[in-house]
DNA sequence: ACCATTAGCTTACGACGTAAGCATACAGTG
DNA sequence: CACTGTATGCTTACGTCGTAAGCTAATGGT
């Protein structure tokens, strides 16, 4: 049986989902209007994929697909290998800025993002960390690539944030927040800060990994109680 | 005129929405199961809140409130500010998992998150960051607490993650994950790893501060390039 | 020629956010 | 006291959503 080449399949739908997305935003994403993008009715998506839920998951893992797709010469140094991934998955998600809420909510996890993990685990194993500090420090990456990556990719134009921040942006409020006011208008390249970070979270690992132990208690307690 | 004691207002929409996500989950959260939780009609909501995108954001600002609200004697060293106002976001967070997914993805912000920012902000400044480095620690902050602690709230009882998970967790696939098998059963409690990440993040601020220049290039290219 | 399978369509249900307008009950005024 | 304006909650209704159930028309194997 040869399906004629305009015929429906699940990466199609898989596709039409992901460029709808990128085109209208992940808000306009609902089984009606993907069908019609496809000349076709919302129920007949269903014969290709369970749900909508499952669609979601996917295009999660054709994202996190690319943060870690080729490339993985294990020679070199677990830094490396890091800063690598690091900042393919801030550009892949960079690009599509609706990927992030899904990526950092949906708990569901595909074979892409347990590649990208393992990947992460055994750059830090085969750079000597234990496997208790490799465990913490996918985590580490993790959270980094998650929250970092959220936080830029959230950002839209800044009337949307409300017009308290508008009104600081035009330098207002200098007194109620003096300190944001200051700092609120420095120049701020998105690369550039996230280079900052993924150095200092990888500076961070080494020295983790040199056995320096956490010169702070356990539940940070101390310093709530220092401060309350 | 005194208002009945059982009247309807800003604040008890509010606390209901409140409680009724920490009860149901946010999922559970519909203009009509709130006013049904209250007594009352759906739409008899709107006489209090414009719209339920309006009350969410207000949800988020009540919870971020707990972040900063008393406490924040200035004489403390910037470290101690930073590493408390982490810790009580993560501890905030984790009680209301469902609300990571709020703080993380709406934009709009309020007065509270506005006073966290400016904590943190003052924070660095006093302790004698550029307003330049300062900016870019408020997002290295920010963006830790929000990545790390959603990382940790969302993983829910482990069947909800797939079955290849649940697969690793019982020692299997241990051929095709190494590197993940060998550490996915490490002890691992949310707290400590939260403190490890919450100093190696203030450690990293620290050289920052001493003017360590990131001793890699702006866009990670070179690691890219190194590894394709 | 028949039949089983497939792929898409139709209809329908219950839930959602919320616009528009109605009903009631109260406060202040004469 | 009656009268009226305002605040509060209710009713009804619209358009959208995800998707269950069943139908129909085409296709490939025997």
């Amino acid at each position: 049986m040869t399906p004629p080449r305009d015929a429906l399949s699940y990466e199609r739908v898989l596709q039409a989902a992901l460029t709808l997305a990128d085109v209208h935003g992940l808000g306009s994403l609902s089984m009606r209007r993907l069908g019609s993008e496809l000349g076709v009715e919302a129920m007949s998506l269903y014969r290709h994929v369970p749900n909508k839920d499952a669609l979601l998951d996917a295009m999660v893992d054709a994202i996190v697909q690319t943060w870690v797709d080729d490339a993985h010469p294990a020679a070199d140094d677990w830094r490396a290998r890091l800063a690598s991934i690091m900042h393919r998955a801030h550009r892949a998600l960079l690009e599509r800025p609706w990927a992030v809420e899904l990526v950092t909510v949906r708990p569901r996890v595909g074979d892409a993002r347990l590649r990208y993990a393992e990947a992460v685990t055994t750059a830090l194993l085969d750079g000597g960390f234990t496997p208790q500090l490799a465990h913490h420090g996918l985590h580490i990456v993790d959270g980094t690539i998650m929250g970092f990556t959220a936080q830029q990719a959230r950002r839209p134009s800044a009337e949307a944030l409300g017009e308290r921040v508008q009104a600081l942006y035009e330098g207002e409020l200098a007194d109620e927040y003096p300190g944001i006011s200051r700092t609120i208008r420095e120049h701020h390249d998105h690369d550039e800060e996230y280079a900052l970070m993924v150095d200092l979270v990888i500076e961070g690992l080494g020295r983790l990994r040199e056995g320096k132990p956490p010169h702070r208690s356990r539940s940070g307690a101390a310093y709530a109680l220092s401060l309350s």
